[in-house]
DNA sequence: TATTGTTATACTCTATAACTATA
DNA sequence: TATAGTTATAGAGTATAACAATA
């Protein structure tokens, strides 16, 4: 991503390159949405040594003590081989723990530490901040509008 | 991604993961959503040996004939290392040609061949289809609202 | 047999530094 | 000195196959 325009155009420069094809395409301004608040949702969660990967599954393991990692790569849409090196790391942090479940030795019950907690409270304050700032001139009606039309797109997932 | 819900779930199952906290985010569901999308195109466009970036570099250089890798780089928000992989796979499978410009002889005119053109009109039936059916349920009007708010990110994007 | 977590692997996308050839 | 394109490289995200331990 990159944040400003950097050249300042001389106004006397070649015309600018036209986008009109795709951007009829509601994909296409969906992706270079998501990558503006990607972007800044980066930046956001950097100073907490965090990215959009471990701090959602930071939170879905405060939300929910004692799942497994296969629950939690299936609530995060991610191939269980993938989660392994995200929750590898929230566990050198100390974050979390993983516990051997003792009615299925298989499993693992993932839980937060009181460090993962606080560090939990204090990320999602700066997400809040960051959508707030990212979103600011989007007002609540169009945002309940666009939530929904996403949500919309996620049931239709291919199974329906 | 993962499409369907692949565990029937017994109804006597252990409790749903509970993402309550991260639904109250704009930015989650706006990238579960475009996981959705996401995924659909690549299958989309895989028929016509297309990624999203081949794609879009091809329609970007059909549609301004004659533009710079730089322009491309900056109308698509790459850095122009990146680019030169997609220039390369589109001209390998000679859908673009590379021709020096002779008022500045280090930079390259980017254009379609007969074949880029002719691919570009598949794509691009492929992918309004595609768009249809992933936005079946979304009516005329939300999807004006939709795009409006994506553009009013964009715009946001931090100089501003 | 099936599932949990894991390793190994590979492909894609992204970002930076440094080079070359031109300007 | 600055820019266009390139190379090399590295970090992430994502996907599949195959394995050990356990059910």
């Amino acid at each position: 991503m990159k944040h400003p325009a950097p050249t300042p155009q001389p106004a006397t420069s070649t015309p600018p390159v036209s986008d009109e094809t795709l951007r009829e395409f509601m994909g296409y301004h969906m992706k270079r949405a998501f990558n503006v608040v990607q972007a800044d949702l980066s930046l956001t969660l950097k100073p907490f040594g965090l990215r959009m990967l471990t701090y959602s599954a930071l939170v879905l393991i405060v939300d929910n003590p004692g799942l497994s990692q296969s629950q939690l790569a299936a609530a995060m849409d991610v191939e269980r081989p993938n989660l392994v090196v995200i929750i590898d790391a929230l566990e050198q942090r100390a974050l979390i723990i993983r516990e051997r479940v003792p009615t299925d030795r298989r499993a693992y019950a993932l839980m937060a530490t009181l460090a993962g907690r606080q560090l939990y409270d204090k990320a999602i304050a700066a997400v809040k901040a960051h959508e707030e700032r990212v979103f600011l001139d989007i007002d609540k009606d169009t945002r309940k509008t666009v939530i929904a039309a996403m949500q919309l797109i996620q049931n239709r997932s291919f199974g329906s």
